[in-house]
DNA sequence: CCAAAAGTGTTATGAATACACCCATGC
DNA sequence: GCATGGGTGTATTCATAACACTTTTGG
């Protein structure tokens, strides 16, 4: 059964951060500076590993592009699995895994309203389309491209033109944008209507009566 | 110099989140049941605390009232101290619980635009001004009554009235409220924003700097 | 009656949307 | 020319902020 790749950390008192970004590299060709890394929770208490107490310091990853997963210390079988097939659960993952991808998915969507993440999905250089269809893909949802191309530009700092560079896909050359030097979106971008996902006791009643 | 409260995980493999309660418990009177509790970040790596490396999994406390700090384990000179006193320096705190101290108060921030996380301050009945009051403090900001009021009722399953209760403080009674069942607010209680038309600095990249 | 706080109505303003329209390239 | 996707203008719709106003209590 697959698992999310992890380990240990060494013992001159790495960083947390700074351990998350080794093993990362150790088993994928996903090095620090290419990769957005951020904490995403602690997950720990009995039960998780049946082979004893493990405390996991979860972190979310954000790249663009997908390198071929290297064969390292333990992940000779390692592959990408589309987010799709793990929440669904078409795919198992071992231990408490799945809760924890559940739980980066809902982050990543919620930071791409109100932070730059987004462009950590492209690379250095990108179109507006390109960035919409990362919102798009993130999200679920479809927007409308006419108002997405302003309502990002309205951003101060969230991404700058780049030269006079286009990039042409069968029609009408698109203007190229690098990622600004802003990380916190204001206004940010609302994500279209439906219904953040539920905490806890979220309970959706939705009484809307159709009339006839 | 004061420090946080907190404590080490117990040998019978508790969940974190256990530990959290007991070690609150254990130093002031609040107890699970009473008290909003919810991880907030973890902190690790070298240089946190000099007698060694220490790995610690913040949590952000929510509850109504103060009640005065018990004489624990080793809280004898336990204190309430004022966010604003901690924010400013005024009040300097040892290791790195300054930083964790700012990381709390700003996802409580954002927490209650999104969240039905104000509830947790105020006791199980609580009028709307007593609400608004909880936005103010923690948004640093003065929000219109007549507004807030109307506003508030629109978040469906938010606040739920709570039978024919009065509260009076002087003028015409206030009707009483208790938390509804939803966790997340949707339409969210957007927080005034100082500056959302003007450029400023907004570098604020995640990286977390360790102090000492 | 008066002061104080709760609760309601109403309007001006600004933002989000929907969509018509023009621009630039490959074939 | 024409298909395709990039980019712009604009009217309608809707949420919000501001504030005048009414209601209900205590003294």
């Amino acid at each position: 059964m697959p698992a999310l790749p992890g380990g240990f950390l060494n013992h001159a008192g790495e960083e947390i951060l700074d351990a998350a970004h080794r093993e990362l590299s150790e088993e994928t060709a996903l090095v620090a500076g290419c990769v957005h890394l951020e904490q995403l929770a602690t997950y720990g208490g009995a039960g998780r590993d049946p082979r004893g107490r493990v405390v996991s310091v979860a972190h979310l990853a954000i790249a663009p592009g997908l390198p071929e997963p290297v064969a390292g210390t333990d992940a000779v079988d390692a592959a990408w699995v589309p987010a799709d097939a793990v929440l669904s659960g078409e795919v198992e993952l071992a231990f408490d895994h799945r809760r924890i991808v559940t739980d980066g998915i809902e982050r990543a969507r919620t930071k791409l309203e109100f932070s730059a993440l987004a462009t950590a999905f492209c690379g250095e250089l990108f179109t507006i389309a390109e960035l919409q269809q990362v919102y798009e893909a993130v999200w679920g949802t479809e927007l409308d491209t006419r108002n997405f191309y302003r309502k990002v530009q309205a951003v101060k700092g969230f991404i700058v033109p780049a030269g006079p560079g286009r990039r042409t896909t069968g029609g009408r050359p698109a203007r190229l944008y690098r990622a600004g030097p802003k990380s916190v979106l204001s206004p940010p971008l609302i994500r279209p209507v439906p219904s953040r996902t539920e905490e806890d006791t979220g309970t959706e009643e939705d009484t809307r009566e159709e009339g006839d």
